[in-house]
DNA sequence: CAAGAGATCATCT
DNA sequence: GATGATCTCTTGA
């Protein structure tokens, strides 16, 4: 079993282009979460880059509001959210401060704790475990209280690095399609030939 | 397998 | 007061 806990991704690691940390950093690292002493780990199979004021897709588009506010800090927190009454989503704040750049995850590859996620989910099978922005976030424990979480020093929240290369496709963003020309930019990224993904690349 | 409806509430207008 | 970076279940081919 490899060290999941031991190696962090650094500051310097989220500080770049979100860009090149979806598809160089994040695409093949672990998320890991130690939520209530149980260890979660999953490879990350599946992003999405949403790029501040100029993205209509972004939460940050056009202004800062309360709910926003964490994207324009400086790269390494987590930007939590609930959507429809009943989900959270989790997403890597990264860039410069006041650069609004936000990662969200969309899916991963059971690693570790896959008992554990079973159980938060309801399921008996790995088959649609994490395989979604929400489902993943009930997998591994992630709600509001982890919103703004430091990735780099938490004990319960954090993202190892990737310990291989992989090929990496690109796609249009998914339930975005309020967003007129940005609807169809491809900042979706995934792995290519990993089956743990929300929807394949058409 | 694909398509459609319903669930359900924080957030911003 | 409307809506959403979604999911699950149902229906039907």
């Amino acid at each position: 079993m490899a060290n999941y806990c031991n190696k962090k991704l650094l500051k310097k690691d989220y500080m770049l282009d979100p860009f090149k940390v979806a598809t160089d950093i994040l695409l093949g690292a672990y998320l890991c979460t130690n939520v209530d002493n149980k260890l979660c780990v999953g490879k990350i199979t599946e992003v999405e880059v949403y790029i501040g004021c100029e993205d209509k897709a972004c939460h940050a588009y056009k202004n800062k509001t309360p709910r926003n506010s964490i994207m324009f800090e400086e790269g390494g927190v987590s930007y939590v959210y609930f959507v429809y009454g009943m989900y959270n989503m989790f997403n890597i704040v990264t860039n410069e401060k006041d650069v609004a750049n936000a990662i969200l995850v969309r899916s991963v590859e059971p690693v570790d704790g896959i008992d554990i996620m079973m159980q938060r989910r309801g399921l008996k099978n790995i088959k649609n475990l994490t395989t979604g922005p929400g489902k993943l976030c009930q997998a591994f424990g992630i709600d509001g209280k982890l919103h703004g979480a430091d990735l780099i020093n938490s004990n319960e929240i954090w993202i190892c690095p990737k310990d291989n290369d992989y090929e990496v496709l690109s796609g249009k963003r998914i339930g975005i399609d309020y967003a007129e020309e940005y609807k169809d930019m491809p900042w979706r990224f995934v792995i290519k030939d990993n089956k743990f993904i929300s929807k394949k690349i058409s």
